[in-house]
DNA sequence: CAGATATTTGGCAATATAGCCAAACAGCCA
DNA sequence: TGGCTGTTTGGCTATATTGCCAAATATCTG
């Protein structure tokens, strides 16, 4: 694997790494369907809101989203859609995962 | 967020952890060519045997690729071919955030 | 069985990540 | 300006991840 190469891995696993959490997942889904504000965010997730804020400077130092203020208020929205594309295959990897170990107990 | 939310999106946060690794990314990529045993793809990435082994076995656990053993051999496949679909939108991320860079610096 | 090859596992040190609290900062309004 | 709300940043501790080496395990072959 040459250097240029492995930079271009790297830079693909520090945009995947960004999504490697559940409550930056959590984040992604709920952007999808309308923009939100930090505090409303933090309701819905139920952390500190020092907690969620650099949960979103994470998702939006990776350039997944975007950030626009108005008044007091940051509001947080989708950069790249198609990120949702991941949503499908991780959720066929949990299902393929699930059936492999339902066949185990059922076999037994 | 209940409780059944919560472990839904910490399934999927692991699938994608697993991805979230450069050399686990380039196997990944790899093994969509073709299937590999442990010995070449250490050799292609340059790193201890063992520290290839336990990034195979932490994909293996997130039931992305699967092992067949043959003699002393152990040869990895993908298990779910739609893993790809990742590359493509990770892919369009970066090319987005590099055209902004790009922007920044042209209108300096 | 002894030796050789291929792979996995245990253990350790270095580094990175997560989440909380407290404090700083920004914009609004009286 | 002073206080209020919303957000970010700094700092800390706890925990997780990474990668190497050494050792264990498995399979084949003479």
């Amino acid at each position: 694997m040459d250097k240029k190469q492995k930079a271009l891995f790297e830079a693909r696993a520090r945009i995947i790494k960004a999504m490697a959490h559940p409550t930056r997942l959590y984040i992604v889904d709920e952007l999808s369907r309308s923009e939100r504000c930090v505090a409303e965010l933090t309701e819905m997730i139920g952390a500190d809101t020092s907690t969620v804020s650099k949960h979103l400077s994470i998702l939006k130092n990776a350039g997944l989203i975007k950030d626009e203020k108005r008044g007091t208020q940051v509001f947080y929205y989708l950069k790249t859609p198609c990120i949702l594309n991941f949503f499908g295959c991780v959720e066929s990897v949990l299902k393929s995962t699930a059936e492999e170990n339902i066949s185990l107990i059922e076999s037994k």
